[in-house]
DNA sequence: TGATTTTATTGGAACGTTCCAATTATGAAA
DNA sequence: TTTCATAATTGGAACGTTCCAATAAAATCA
C-alpha cells in the first residue's frame, strides 16, 4: 500500500532534511533562526517545507526545551459580557506576543477550576490567568508555588493568597458613585445585591460605607440587602427595599446586572426610576447604556484589565523569580439618567 | 549543589517509578489504565505520584500516539455576546469529553484567523471549530483535508466549502419574523444592515425576500439598504431610510444590534416604535430584552449551536473517514414590543 | 601557497512518554 | 510436586524536536 502525501502520518523535519538534502540539523537551525545557515540553503529548506505542507510539531520541541508558549485563561463566568471582554483583552496580548491560550469557563464551580486547570498544567500551560470560581480557597492554589507554574488571580481577589493580582478599583468606584448619591442630596441610600461572602462586594460595599460615612450619613443596616448577583436576584432585593416603611430615595447597586433587575422591579411598582427613585450599578457593561432610562454606573474597562493581565504574566513566565505584583485598574463614575443627575440639572436651570 | 525538590525540573515518570520501586512502565500503565496491574501495586504509584506532586507530561504522551485532544476555537468577534454564548456550549461539551480548547478571537481578520489556525496546529490541535472572519475564502481552508485536520465551520457558512457546518436557520427565521410583520397588516417592508457580500445577510435577506413574494408584497428596491452590522451601521441606514419620501411602515433588521441602531434613529425622529413604526431584529442578544421598547427578534440559541458543533467536531475526530454533516439549528420567532403587535391586540381587544 | 580564523553543516544524545516483546511471578490443573 | 496458563512486570526502541560537540567548507591573513 503506497503512502499518499501527507495523508497521515504528519510530515517531519527529516523528511524536510531528506528531501532538501540537508541535515535534520540543519532544518532544526532554520525553524528556530538561531544557528548561521547559508540564505540559499535557508531559502530551500524553507520551501521544501512549504512543499510537503510541513507543520512544526511544538509539543516535541517543548519536550526539550520547555518554553511552551502556552497559557491558560480559566474564567468563572462567560456568560457575563464583562468576562468576555476581559478576554479579549487577554487574548489580544498573547497573540501578538506569539502565544495561544487555553479557555475554560467553570460556571463557578470549584471542581470544574480544579480539572480544568489541571488539565491545563499538563497539556503544558506555562501560566494560568485565573478569574477564580465563587468559593475557591487560596490553598486550592498552592500546586502553583510548588510547580515554578505562572499564576495570576483576575477581577477577584483571593484573600490570603500572595500572588500577582489585576482588579478593578472597587471600593473607590463604590464610594465615587456614592458620594456623586449623595451630592444629588440623597439621604437614605441603600446598597443591594450580591452575597456577603462576594470579596468583590466587601469591596464594593466598603466603597459605599466609607462615602456614607465621610459625609456623615448614617446606614441603615435594614439598607443592606444581599441576592444572588443576577437579573432576578436584583429585582426581589428592589422588591424587598420597595416594601419597607422608610424606603431609600437611592440605591447603590453590586453590579449592573442587579441594578436592572432593581430598575425592573421599582417600575412594577409604579416609580419612575431618575425621578423618584435614583439607581446606579457598577461595571458598565453594554446593556448599561441601553436600558431605559439609561444606568449611571462605574466603568472598570474590562479590555485594559486582560491586557493588563496577560502582559503581567508573560513578564512573571519570562521572570520567574519575579515579586508579585499587583495592578489596580482605574473606575470612574459614567453619569447617565438612572440617577435623576441630568433631571437635576434641567430643574436647576430652569 | 542539591536538587530541592519540585522546585524547578518537573518531576517524570521515572522519577516516580524510582520512588515507588517499579519501573516506568507498570507507572504508564497506571498512568493510561490500559495493562494489568495489580491493585496494591497501582495504589502505591498513585500516592507516589501524589506526594511528589507529579504532573502528566501530555505533549510527550502525544508525541508517540498522537491523540492530542485539544481543539481549537476560533471566533470572529467574542465581543459579540452571541459568539460568547456560542464559546460556552462549545467550551461545555469539550470538557465534559475530556478535552481542552485553545482559544482565539480574530476580530474579523482574516490574517489574524490564518496565524491563530497554523499556531493552534503546530501546538496539536486536533480540530478547530472556525467561526469564520469576514472575508474568508473556502481556498485558505484547504489546508484541513490536506493534512487530515478536522475542520468545522459555524455561524457563517462558506460557500464552496465542502466540511461539516454549524448554522443557524437564517433563511426560515427571517421569513418568518417577516410573516409576522405582514400579518400585522403591513405593506411597505424595508431590510435594513449588513453589507450584501455577508453570506448570512444574503440567507436572511432571502428569507425576507420569500416571505414577501410568498403573500404577494412587492418589494421596493430603495427599501433595502447595506451597513456595518454594528449599532451606528443601524442608525445611519435607518435615518437614511426615514428621509425617504414613501417610508416603510416597517423594518426587518440584518440583527439585533442594528436593529437596536435603528430604534435609536427612529426615535430620534421622534416616532414611537411599536406604535409608529415596526422594528425587528434577528439573534435575540440579551439586548434585545433590556432595551424599550422590548425588540421582537428571531432566537437561535448559541449555546446550543456550540454545543452541537463540539459534539459534531468530536464525531469526527474520532472517526476521520466521515461525511461532512450539516446542523441547522432552529429559528423561532419572540414577539416583544417593538413590532406592535402587543398594542394592535390591545387595540383589537378595546 | 599554507596556516588560521570564521562560517556552515552534521551526527547523536537527550526530552517524557507509550508500546511491544520478553521476562518473571502467581495460581490452577495435573 | 511439576506443568501450564495467566497475570504482572519490565527493558528498550520509538515519537519529533533541540542542543552540543565535532567536523567540513569557505574566507582571511601572512
Amino acid at each position: 500500500m503506497p503512502q499518499p502525501q501527507g495523508s497521515k502520518g504528519k510530515v517531519t523535519i527529516i523528511e524536510i532534511a531528506d528531501a532538501a538534502g540537508v541535515s535534520k540539523s540543519t532544518v532544526s537551525l532554520v525553524l528556530t533562526g538561531r544557528g548561521a545557515v547559508k540564505p540559499e540553503t535557508r531559502q530551500h529548506v524553507l520551501q521544501t517545507m512549504d512543499r510537503l505542507g510541513y507543520v512544526y510539531n511544538r509539543g516535541a520541541a517543548n519536550l526539550r526545551n520547555a518554553q511552551s508558549r502556552i497559557v491558560g485563561l480559566v474564567l468563572n463566568d462567560l456568560s457575563n459580557p464583562f468576562f468576555a471582554e476581559f478576554a479579549i483583552g487577554v487574548e489580544k496580548v498573547l497573540q501578538m506576543a506569539g502565544y495561544v491560550a487555553f479557555m475554560a469557563n467553570t460556571a463557578e464551580s470549584v471542581v470544574r477550576q480544579e480539572q480544568v486547570m489541571r488539565m491545563m498544567r499538563e497539556h503544558g500551560a506555562g501560566g494560568i490567568i485565573l478569574c477564580p470560581a465563587l468559593d475557591t480557597r487560596p490553598e486550592h492554589l498552592d500546586w502553583a508555588k510548588a510547580a515554578g507554574t505562572a499564576l495570576l488571580v483576575a477581577i477577584r481577589r483571593l484573600p490570603g493568597a500572595d500572588m500577582s493580582i489585576v482588579v478593578p478599583e472597587n471600593l473607590l468606584g463604590a464610594s465615587r458613585v456614592t458620594r456623586h448619591l449623595i451630592n444629588l442630596g440623597h439621604e437614605r441610600i441603600a446598597f443591594l445585591g450580591g452575597m456577603h461572602s462576594m470579596v468583590v462586594r466587601q469591596e464594593r460595599h466598603g466603597g459605599f460605607l466609607s462615602a456614607m460615612e465621610a459625609s456623615g450619613r448614617s446606614v441603615d443596616p435594614a439598607l443592606n440587602l444581599e441576592s444572588m448577583p443576577t437579573r432576578d436576584g436584583g429585582f426581589s432585593a428592589m422588591s424587598a427595599v420597595l416594601s419597607l416603611a422608610d424606603r431609600p430615595t437611592a440605591v447603590v447597586c453590586y453590579n449592573d446586572v442587579t441594578a436592572i433587575g432593581a430598575m425592573l422591579a421599582a417600575a412594577r411598582h409604579g416609580l419612575v426610576v431618575g425621578r423618584d427613585i435614583a439607581i446606579v450599578g457598577f461595571d458598565d457593561t453594554s446593556e448599561a447604556r441601553h436600558v431605559s432610562p439609561a444606568l449611571t454606573t462605574v466603568a472598570v474597562d474590562p479590555v485594559g484589565l486582560g491586557e493588563r493581565a496577560a502582559a503581567l504574566l508573560l513578564k512573571q513566565i519570562n521572570d520567574p523569580a519575579a515579586e508579585p505584583e499587583s495592578f489596580i485598574g482605574p473606575a470612574h463614575l459614567v453619569i447617565r439618567e438612572s440617577c435623576g443627575a441630568y433631571q437635576r440639572a434641567l430643574a436647576a436651570a430652569g
